[in-house]
DNA sequence: CTATAATATGAAAATGATTTTCATTTTTAA
DNA sequence: TTAAAAATGAAAATCATTTTCATATTATAG
């Protein structure tokens, strides 16, 4: 059985605290070293991977490498939908029962069982997208 | 104006041959050793990169790296969607008028417009949710 | 058919994220 | 208190991808 040590709790604090932003393991260290509590790169990404199989965070590879965001979502399986920016990289989560429709739709036409913790969409987000529109882009 | 090379045209006329595989560069490496027209590693990654510019290829990023597929679909920006089994590794395309749908309600009540050749929708495909279902998985 | 300037190539080195190793420390439970 | 189990961190190892740079190839002008 896991042992219950201060770098794991926190690593998942960390995450908590950012809830809507997502993360990379490097930020992570970062972020720790200022507050005081310094993890070894090693064992954040073991208790990142920890955390993603017990289902509190969702892992979600880019171009970039990966990217880590806590997610409360743990009961319910099926509703949390992730959006990347690819202009401005942030990472959005979204409900909506046309994304669960469409899911139900792949299962039953498709035969394709969606994941949704690990389906990524890739756009442009709002704030992007209109500074594109208004051409004010470098 | 860039020149044009048999290194070029063989990269192009491996993935144009596997049209329905997702391949990485280094496989695209190895078959091209084996057919006897060996490209070295970064002459791939700079051929793919040119081709995914073009349009005519996909790169989709997963855990395990970047995969490369072959893709006609060029005029047409909006009409392809990249589904990955988690099980099996395969990707496959698939036109559905529900996704493209599901992309135009994203844009037109979410504000967010989505990037159909970088979204890669990630779960069980037919074969490995049936395997799993019968129970005869190692 | 040269010459030459632009571009492409490949081997090897560099990078950078992630994982592994292993000696040491911490945790749990007896 | 102690001993086994598990976690930690620093450093080394991996591995995909990118960069460097000397050399080769290509297109084009003469």
């Amino acid at each position: 059985m896991p042992y219950h040590t201060k770098q794991q709790q926190a690593v998942l604090e960390c995450l908590e605290a950012r809830q809507e932003e997502s993360v990379t393991a490097a930020e992570l260290a970062e972020e720790l070293r200022k507050i005081g509590c310094p993890v070894g790169i090693a064992t954040i990404y073991r208790q990142l991977e920890k955390l993603e199989l017990s289902g509190c965070i969702h892992k979600v590879n880019t171009e970039e490498g990966a990217f880590f965001q806590y997610c409360d979502h743990v009961e319910s399986n099926r509703d949390c939908f992730l959006l990347k920016c690819e202009r401005c990289g942030r990472i959005l989560h979204l409900d909506c029962s046309k994304l669960q429709g469409l899911y139900d739709h792949l299962e039953a036409e498709h035969h394709f069982r969606i994941n949704p913790h690990k389906t990524l969409f890739t756009g442009l987000c709002d704030v992007c997208s209109q500074k594109e529109a208004a051409g004010n882009d470098e």
